[in-house]
DNA sequence: TGTACATCAGTGAACGCGCGTTCACTGATGTAC
DNA sequence: TGTACATCAGTGAACGCGCGTTCACTGATGTAC
């Protein structure tokens, strides 16, 4: 792994990658619109020229802190199942809170990195390998997470083996789209008290019909 | 009302509209960002200058799509509603495929019209009046709808008058979510098939939670 | 261990583009008398 | 019914901006002999 180099070199050292950490910066602060590539070369201090010797084009950019955002997404909400419980634990009440605890990470993510979420949400980009098709890399994809617990719902018995299938999707979407109405929908003036009673009683309903 | 004029005129007689017309078309051919004053202008055959005889801003332009594209969607959601079965005929079965006509002609729209769907819930412009608050305008606000047929369930006695409060959010959520992961998101590669199979999963999911 | 040289990773200047917006202006409309 | 005039709704030219991208170039690096 190349170091990162003090910035006054002629040769950065680790460009690419600060270029990324710039992008993504923008990206938080203002969504997708906002990943400039000169203005991320600028906050390197690189010419905009140099960033051509690491991305061929803009979207190259772009698509690299799309990945990051939903690494970072990833990233949190596994850190919220080891705090919800370590591994197979429990019957299925506690996988019914690492499934609650998985919704709270996501739907916190969304709220506090807007920008983020808005780019991983975007329709700029691609998402990483066929998640469609079931579980992708499980670096930056939420999905994998998600799957594994419904697993566990099933293997406790909570849930009737035969619902079992495209129950992520279900149980994704109730939780995204509860963040999206709150982030730039109808409910955006939600504080954080009536965002909070929302997403319980989107879990609530949800898990009731699981 | 204003009559439409002959396009050689020098005065054009209903230009906001006409502008508002062009941006929308603009909106469906490529989303938010492709609202641009100018080309608006250009399709309406007029200087980009007169556009500020009716907007102060550009923004405003956007905001105006973004009122019309929940519009559409508003009026396509009440024709379905019509079509699923009238005023309050009919128990809570009837009230139920309601509840289910008015999440797919929701869902219908997302896919047919994505990038009406994407400014109607980008974050540019302002929802309407304080819909978070309860009902809005019903004439652009999708809400005020779900929150009828929500109360049809109640008076039927098909959930329980304790469940009812904030429930046309998690519904709402539900099929938001749904829409958005399948235009956006992880899956986007679904075809139709997979579609409609998703967004079935998602009501009756949702429905068995009510 | 030195040295020639290919390659890699930077530079500054410039291009073309399309945008939102402003300016000073003019043609058309409608109203008061 | 005419006419003067204020107001409304257009015009073309231009500005400044920041962007993505290309060009010809140079400094630094590393490898073959």
């Amino acid at each position: 792994m190349p170091k990162r180099q003090p910035a006054d070199r002629y040769h950065h050292g680790d460009l690419r990658n600060a270029l990324i950490d710039a992008a993504t910066a923008l990206a938080r602060e203002g969504g997708p619109d906002a990943v400039v590539l000169r203005e991320a070369a600028r906050r390197v201090g690189v010419s905009a020229t140099a960033a051509y010797h690491h991305f061929a084009r803009h979207e190259e950019m772009v698509q690299a802190v799309k990945y990051r955002a939903l690494a970072i997404l990833t990233e949190e909400m596994r850190t919220a199942l080891r705090d919800a419980g370590g591994g197979d634990a429990g019957g299925a009440g506690a996988a019914l809170a690492r499934l609650r605890a998985l919704g709270a990470a996501y739907f916190r993510f969304a709220v506090s990195e807007p920008g983020l979420f808005r780019l991983a949400f975007s329709p700029r980009g691609e998402w990483p390998t066929a998640a469609a098709a079931g579980p992708g890399d499980p670096a930056n994809d939420p999905f994998a997470l998600l799957s594994q617990v419904l697993d566990e719902l099933v293997a406790t018995g909570a849930i009737p083996a035969g619902r079992r299938p495209g129950l992520e999707h279900v149980v994704w979407a109730a939780v995204h789209g509860a963040a999206v109405l709150c982030l730039d929908g109808p409910l955006a003036r939600f504080d954080a008290a009536q965002r909070a009673q929302m997403l319980g009683r989107v879990l609530d309903t949800t898990i009731r019909g699981l």
